[in-house]
DNA sequence: TTAATATCTAAGCATTTGCTTAGTTTAAAT
DNA sequence: ATTTAAACTAAGCAAATGCTTAGATATTAA
């Protein structure tokens, strides 16, 4: 017995992400969202809660993103290393907007807001990351040449490598990129 | 004819540095840098500008103090590539405080601000880049070996490592550091 | 000593921030 | 058709933002 709502979450929350993908959280204002998201503040607040809800539900809305467009198929692949190096360079693809390199929001995120982020921000951060991690660990263990120790080991330098490429993709051109992608995977 | 300052310019803008380099641009007030720098507002922006001035000549004061404590050790090495891994696990020490990685204060500008920086920042940030780079590329020609295609390449990919460094070590611990320098510097 | 002027304090400016609330509109259960 | 309650619009809140200004306080050349 209640009016509906004239806008479907999961969609609105897309826009939001996007925005805070490109300008980052704080410098992202409630203001700015209203426009984005085409729905009123009131709107805003009654669904999210507050700004820190509408982007904790923005980093769920980019993993989901970032799982259809770039997780999944590293997941099927069965190519190990090679898989990878696919990996990090469809990030880049992935993470281009028109001429704009973007980064991944989960490393921005971190950069941002370092270690006094919000307990909750965080648990979704490191959560991704984790994921990530064991998916580059799946696929090292295709070759069965390596002990558990060097799989562990060359997981933590693809997981900060590919944090590197985030943030470098901001203000490096493609050939420096390449030459990163091609350099980190000589030494698997 | 006229009273003297109270304040030595480049002493107050180390600690304007310290509090950017701790909250980032955007973050750190003008309310917050009247507190840490010690005096008012007026004198502020009597002696810098604006806000935007207190940020560039805070780049300045870390270039300095990167120099004096980090560049110099690795510009006066003759260890080639020894000294650039050297460099890497200087640089953690350099930017922790306490418990906290602040990071490097360029990466997280251009984390930060992106392509959409300001033009006088952008030229600081890539100058200091330039540099840097520059130096890895003197370090790697103390091989002979190696031809100067391979060291651009690997010039470029130490560059990005190095980015990698400054965020990773915002959220992962020592050992998982440690994993990455040393896959890094394998096969160079 | 006086006049001139740079530097200080502290109040104030318009704008923007995250968030709330009063009041209207809409849709479904009765 | 009437009632009920959620969803809307739009105005408004206190606090914080970057920056300015009026006026008091030093310092030094004359």
């Amino acid at each position: 017995m209640a009016r509906k709502k004239e806008y479907i979450e999961d969609e609105v929350i897309e826009k939001a992400m996007e925005l805070f993908w490109r300008n980052g959280y704080e410098t992202t204002s409630v203001r700015m969202l209203e426009k984005e998201m085409g729905i009123n503040q009131f709107s805003i607040y009654s669904s999210f809660g507050n700004k820190k809800g509408v982007f904790i539900k923005s980093l769920a809305c980019y993993k989901g993103k970032a799982k259809l467009e770039l997780i999944n198929k590293l997941q099927k692949s069965s190519d190990g290393i090679n898989a990878i190096k696919q990996y990090f360079y469809d990030f880049i693809k992935f993470s281009r907007e028109s001429r704009l390199n973007k980064g991944c929001l989960i490393t921005n995120t971190v950069n941002e807001l370092g270690e006094k982020a919000d307990q909750e921000i965080m648990t979704e951060i490191v959560n991704f990351a984790t994921n990530v991690k064991h998916l580059f660990i799946e696929k090292l263990e295709l070759n069965d040449k390596k002990t558990s120790q060097i799989i562990k080991e060359q997981a933590n330098y693809l997981m900060v490598s590919l944090q590197g490429l985030s943030v470098a993709s901001k203000m490096f051109d493609q050939e420096q990129l390449d030459d990163f992608i091609e350099n980190t995977f000589k030494n698997l």
